[in-house]
DNA sequence: CTGAAAGCGCTTACAG
DNA sequence: CTGAAAGCGCTTACAG
């Protein structure tokens, strides 16, 4: 398809009557060049179809031009199906519900990625992307280095060591996490963002205590947010407690079968979607009206929360923000390589849906 | 961060005792160093944290080692939302429902890169990702054509006469689209998928006639599945019929509302979820039980058609399979220059769910 | 099994 | 405004 070896900048400056600074000059300073000479050279690179190699440029450049971005790897199937030549073998699946235990709900990372990819070619720069499935960590995230300017690391896709170790050969930005002292960092504001839920509904909610569905103690993430929740609920005198529901569906419902064996809470506060989601249903079982009875909201912003009825309020992160961000920041990084590092804490939205009482054009 | 300059291959040969040419053996054809050699040269390598300059290891190998996959971008907002150093910055939204008119269903893209990223890396290249949103088609095109040794491009990313410009310097597969004599190409068998899913519902379905509701004229998807029904009902002698719906909620809504006023289909057979779902709507809304009474479908298996009540019986297109197969192709086309285009069709799934009477543990 | 040397295709001071 | 030349950090025949 692509016959003959490209052109190179010797040939376009030949086919000019140039020497190759001056073409390289045309392409990068362009100001610099008398404009007959410009349109000469400009011509010649357009006759001949030239692109310049990146490789070289790099190399003489001293910069790659490329940021990477790590992504953690799902299990992606090795062989696959075989593709057909027979048209029409289809197969036919009973789709049973595959449980969305993610913590990284639905498009999480295709938000991430057009986010940083937006932001990185913005700048000039181009993204490479890596998930390091099939491969061990330690050897993409060595082959990762060495081609990038700069590198944005999805937490906890890496040990903490790895990534020490990491950004001693090039800069690094950890997104939705942080290792302090290492490096900068890009995350979501957890803890705020579980706050303003949690005023908001002490604010709307009916008669009765409030009840947290915490989740998993190991999960970064759901200790801010119960932070958040406690910063909120201290300030006020209501009842309020806590039961484990470990981000789970049947924990959220578990939680609230046990609870209403005694009190019936006027507000279920659920760490995130899936154990509202199931608190939820709980309630619904019991026969307590939401939201009329009792209000329930999530965290995250899964694709579930919108379908299910009521629709559930929750709080959705700003993850193509948080792209754009852990790019920039790297950019910035590699701008300022010695200053000390920074960390970023993006808001966060919540979406008011039926489950408050918000009222809302499907619900 | 990383204070000095990086470790080159220079070093690691004066720290090992040995030449560069050594070095670069050990790390490239381990098998032709001696192993007492190998090891000195990995301690010094180890010991200096060297990581080779994949730039120079590009330019000398004549090889980028990297693939390209242009997407088609979506608006990302150019400024966002600005950090907060104020924890509890929230924005409290009404969440009304954005409408996936998308052909690209939920999750297309992130499938799509993981399948070319698993596959990539699996043969030891990387994997540079391009929207091209923010920057002109062009710029980006030439841009990435110079820093990859092969690009997948998604169909209708670029007009054709792009695809043909650039498939001149760069080997070059399209995805979801062909352009025969031009590239490589790999799609997804719609046609295939809906004769299969038509014949199915053939079986499956209670009396009366089959309706097709057809996609917009000019999409190459809707096309094909046309093509398919047709194959597979032109096999049968049952009524059928078909009717325009552009693929929308409301065109499949409106459909049956206007055939609901001659017969009552035993099958309603969407060209997509979306006017399949309408359709639903339309149908229940008329008291007519679904499956009982009118079984209906739809092409795409978006999350919306998980939560419809009942469940929408779809098809689901192997997405990541793509992804891997694009790599996979370009791989071969880069081993192989001279050989003619080839094109592949990939089965899809059908994912059988209430509304064709199958049972599910959900619905 | 190992080394000296040429070369990959650019960029960028340095002169003029 | 333009050119000659050095150099970026590797790989790879070619000799030995």
């Amino acid at each position: 398809m692509q016959p003959r070896k490209s052109p190179t900048v010797y040939d376009v400056a030949e086919h000019a009557g140039v020497s190759i600074a001056t073409v390289s000059r045309v392409l990068r300073t362009p100001e610099k060049v008398a404009e007959a000479t410009r349109d000469r050279v400009h011509r010649s690179v357009h006759e001949l179809g030239y692109v310049p190699n990146a490789s070289a440029r790099s190399l003489a450049g001293r910069s790659t031009g490329v940021l990477g971005l790590l992504i953690p790897g799902h299990d992606i199937p090795s062989g696959g199906r075989r593709p057909t030549d027979a048209p029409g073998s289809v197969e036919f699946l009973d789709d049973h519900d595959d449980s969305h235990a993610d913590p990284f709900h639905d498009r999480y990372f295709e938000r991430l990625v057009r986010g940083a990819e937006a932001a990185t070619w913005r700048a000039g720069y181009a993204l490479l992307v890596a998930a390091g499935t099939s491969v061990s960590r330690e050897m993409v995230l060595r082959d990762l280095t060495g081609r990038v300017d700069g590198l944005a690391v999805v937490s906890r896709t890496l040990p903490d060591d790895l990534v020490r170790r990491a950004a001693r050969s090039v800069p690094l930005v950890l997104v939705a996490g942080a290792q302090p002292d290492v490096t900068d960092s890009v995350q979501v504001d957890n803890r705020g963002g579980m706050s303003a839920l949690t005023r908001y509904v002490l604010e709307v909610k009916p008669p009765g205590p409030t009840l947290y569905l915490a989740g998993p103690p190991d999960s970064p993430d759901a200790a801010a947010r119960e932070l958040g929740f406690h910063d909120a609920v201290r300030a006020t005198d209501g009842a309020w407690s806590t039961a484990p529901a470990d981000f789970t569906w049947q924990g959220g419902h578990d939680a609230i079968v046990d609870r209403l064996r005694s009190t019936a809470p006027g507000a279920v506060i659920g760490a995130n979607d899936q154990s509202a989601l199931g608190a939820l249903a709980a309630l619904q079982e019991a026969g307590v009206r939401v939201p009329e009875e009792c209000v329930v909201t999530g965290f995250d912003g899964i694709d579930e929360s919108r379908y299910s009825r009521p629709a559930l309020t929750t709080v959705r992160q700003p993850t193509t923000e948080l792209g754009i961000r852990a790019a920039e920041a790297l950019l910035r990084r590699i701008a300022h390589p010695g200053s000390a590092p920074t960390h970023q804490q993006l808001p966060v939205d919540v979406l008011l849906r039926a489950s408050s009482g918000a009222r809302n054009r499907r619900a």
